[in-house]
DNA sequence: GATGAATGAGGCTTCATTCAT
DNA sequence: TATGAATGAAGCCTCATTCAT
């Protein structure tokens, strides 16, 4: 197999996906790669393997790992999470894809339990890593956190610039309550 | 048309699209609703009639308006935001078709109206009833707590009671930055 | 059951169909006579037993019918089965009828039944009728008669007056050969 | 897409249609013609693309064209006209086509307006073809002739052979008014 | 006599998938 | 590796018909 078709096919899908949501026919993102309907299915084994491996990659699990992998702790932490956020979900097509799978989590397990370990397990360790410990009022307060950066997501707004956004929600992340 | 037949209709359609997406097959609704298939076409036009209506009540519009409409403002306005969102978003049912609902913004214009309706017009004078005056940095505000909400409503936590959760959202809505 | 309702009934399907074909969903009829669907089939047992009524009145078996009863013969004959079709095809709504009700006879038996009887009975009669005796040659005579005619009827042309296509056919009919 | 298949799928439509008429449901279509129902879209776009294309060839405008192109006049014209319809129409597939076709004008425009050329285009290059002159009487003749065709297309007469109609019609055509 | 809610059969079409080439 | 013809399942919707009122 071709690296440099899979990859064609890759980000044809990501585009007709973002555009049409996870439903969008194969047709589509055939004529998107300029390749046969069938060879998608050569490729990735059937429409579903193909949905899965770009609604994994569409959640914000890998920043969260990767700031914590990077050992930093209170402010630092949340801003790293905050400017991952940002620049992960700068495009329309990758905010989309998000909400998409936000949406195929409601009734598919695979990627509820994917959400699921996010909010349970890393929410966990951010709760600690930025607030020092891991209880119930800290994990809300990461929550929040995280509410504010995935509202960002699901719509980026226009009354703010990102440079502010960012700038507010760091002041709120580390707002002494 | 009798009343009773079309809420049977309306709430086995919201109990099969929170369970399988705006996707699922009418023959699941009329097998839940126990009717025929054509009988919620005869009732509601189309699909999309159907979906489009479930759709626009999941999303929060009423809440704020609710909210904005008693005259309420500064922390009194973000309790009763707060308060409004975890009551209509404490079932699974209605979290689930929200996010659905979201995902349906995506590709569909007429919800996506809906919901920029939402982030532009009512963000705004949420911003001046809780913090006083519609600058961007307290849009941006509003936006948060809005986002610390989404994120209970698009996936309840189980380490903290609604009340906690609220709790803190008042004290950070309520921070000073 | 009210003579009046039936007609009423009759006249907006004759309208319907002759704008939509046989084919034409008994709602249509419904609107258009101001009643009930089901009260049509309360009146004429079933769809089908509507459309056969108003099939075989649009045939022009009652003219020639009437042409052979008068003891018309030769010319007078001839004369008479124009002008019936003239005045019965007069209408676009009752021309339209009769292309449809060729076409039913395609493939219902009892439509084709009644053509296929005007086609060798009547042609027969007429043949001796007009021609004095019914010869194949005559048949095909007042084939060639009703083809014009039946032309006529199925388009009514545009650059002669009804008075003028009649005169020829006249003396068309009438021609030695 | 193979031309096999293709002409395998016209003629079985061309037989269900003949059959059934234009209504016939694509099931018998696919069923005759040992494919699936799918293929036919496949091949053709949509149900109605198929019906238009058989609808279209079951006209007699070829016919006429070809006649005209030759350049003959007069008598020669006529005859060319007469042997090309006994021919085209010969089967009792194509007569119940062409009836069906006729129909199906009442109320599809698109093949009420082909109808429509042939009635007034090549009606008048006919009139002025034969009888030497485009006037309205003319053009009630070559009517007439037509009409005598269309009857024998329309219900092939039992009572005399092709060659004895085709006689007659010419006598008629050619017959001094 | 007349209505309208309700049904179930059936039509067209779309789509993911397979298979021979 | 890549194509495209071909399939069959399934979806939405329309329609004639029935039945209780």
């Amino acid at each position: 197999m071709s690296e440099e078709t899979l990859e064609k096919i890759l980000e044809a899908a990501r585009r007709v996906f973002a555009r049409h949501g996870y439903d969008a026919p194969l047709r589509l993102i055939a004529a998107e790669a300029g390749v046969a309907k069938s060879l998608i299915v050569w490729y990735f084994g059937s429409k579903w393997d193909l949905v899965r491996r770009i609604a994994l990659e569409s959640l914000p699990g890998d920043i969260a790992q990767r700031c914590l992998s990077q050992g930093l702790r209170g402010d630092s932490l949340a801003r790293c999470l905050i400017q991952g956020f940002m620049e992960k979900y700068s495009s329309d097509e990758s905010r989309r894809l998000l909400v998409e799978t936000m949406a195929l989590s409601v009734w598919n397990e695979e990627v509820a339990e994917e959400v699921a370990r996010f909010c349970s397990d890393v929410i966990g360790r951010l709760a600690e890593g930025i607030y020092g410990s891991d209880t119930p009022e800290n994990r809300v307060r990461v929550r929040i956190l995280f509410g504010g950066l995935m509202c960002y997501a699901l719509n980026k707004p226009k009354c703010a610039s990102p440079q502010l956004y960012a700038e507010v929600l760091e002041k709120v992340a580390g707002c002494q309550i």
